[in-house]
DNA sequence: AAAAAATTAAGTATTATTACGTAATTTATA
DNA sequence: TATAAATTACGTAATAATACTTAATTTTTT
């Protein structure tokens, strides 16, 4: 059998080292390049047609979500797994966006640093374990079903309707009054009210608290970003 | 002659791979012991009382600032080499403070690597040459840095003042300008000036843009995180 | 000591948000 | 089918934010 083929994308010499150094002696895994920068990997992902890019999120030049949304273009075949010194959701959500097979915590073992190139070689999709827990328990919060070691937050605590959420979200996503009442065809005036009927409701005073309130409390922000997380976990439950 | 003794603190199995796999086969430099958190590092520097301890700055249970503070109180002929993904001025400043020997960046090469360790284990100082540049003229570097290091500009791309990032923290805790205002002891007009050019370097025309922003950039959000830290040893050190 | 950058703050004008009250439709549900 | 709930939207005001420019200090760097 042939060797699976890896190209190293991470700006720090000592990382990519690291995991030389971790993947060197695996028969079965052959890293035939490196590269320092985003835009350096996708060069080097076009000469050579890896089987897999592990790419750093954080790289000058280019970053690892634009260089993995850019992958495609520069090779179809290579499937990219996404390195991380963070479980940050954000970026592991903004990964999955983008079209990334993986996504691996930076101090995995080298047992699932092994087994997450086998899987996404394959084909497959490849999580760390504790990254696929966040993201399905948040799938499941939003179910209103008990997952094992969480705790039972109500959702309906805010009673939000349909309307208000979607506006909530909207607002979440930085868009003003005048931009949410165009993109749904209704007056301003209308997005008005409610926006003030949401802010009584959350019993806050200005935007800038309604956003601070989201961030803090996991069960309104599972709410209001439902679409996306239901993406997402859909896409890791079906694994 | 003895070789030297080190101890690698750093809770990223990764990166201690990589000091390892450059100190490896180096004759002179024995890497003898390693440690995920700065309590285990000190046990550890306590039991070998190795010539140098080479400490990460982020850790948990215990950070790499506190640990090269409390390293005399476990082995007082240890010196101690600040690691750092980073080249915040700010912990460079505390790793001084505190009785660092050496701030060493994590994509130095291995010359400079095994450099600083023999230069730390005689007893002199070492700082990484860009390190040194950094402090004395550091928004001059951020524009003309070489390019193999501009991994380093990655998270202050935004070069925000001081007071442009307490004020966006302000912002982000969801206070609006009259209270910001207030709470410095400064005019609105100020508040609103500092509001229009923070704004400006990050490319967003309303607050709630920036929310998002911060939001969706973890390395801005550390950096707004990152002066709270820097106001609260501030005030730790002027007691 | 000169130059650059940061902090402060005012001027002026426009636009957006907040804070209600009121009320006509539309839709869901008991 | 009543009736509640949700969606729509206007009126009126006050307050806040945005978009600049200019410019005097103060601090930092060269």
């Amino acid at each position: 059998m042939n060797p699976i083929t890896v190209i190293l994308a991470d700006d720090h010499q000592i990382v990519r080292n690291g995991i030389k150094a971790l993947l060197e002696n695996e028969g079965g895994i052959q890293v035939i390049d490196e590269a320092s920068n985003g835009k350096e990997a996708l060069e080097k992902c076009r000469q050579s047609q890896p089987d897999v890019l592990i790419v750093d999120i954080r790289m000058p030049e280019m970053n690892g979500i634009e260089t993995v949304k850019n992958l495609p273009d520069f090779s179809a075949s290579t499937k990219a797994l996404v390195l991380s010194m963070h479980d940050d959701e954000e970026y592991i959500i903004q990964s999955i966006e983008v079209g990334a097979a993986g996504y691996l915590l930076k101090d995995s073992s080298k047992e699932e640093f092994i087994k997450a190139i086998d899987t996404v070689s394959e084909g497959e999709k490849y999580f760390s374990g504790d990254i696929s827990s966040i993201l399905v328990n948040n799938y499941l919060t939003i179910k209103n079903r008990p997952v094992q070691n969480q705790a039972i937050v109500d959702d309906e605590q805010y009673h939000l309707t349909k309307r208000e959420k979607e506006i909530l979200h909207l607002l979440y996503e930085g868009v003003n009054n005048k931009e949410i009442a165009k993109q749904l065809g209704k007056s301003i005036r209308t997005i008005e009210t409610h926006r003030f009927n949401i802010m009584k409701k959350l019993g806050v005073s200005s935007a800038l608290e309604l956003m601070k309130k989201i961030e803090r409390e996991p069960a309104l922000k599972n709410e209001i970003r439902s679409f996306l997380l239901l993406l997402v976990s859909t896409v890791l439950l079906a694994m």
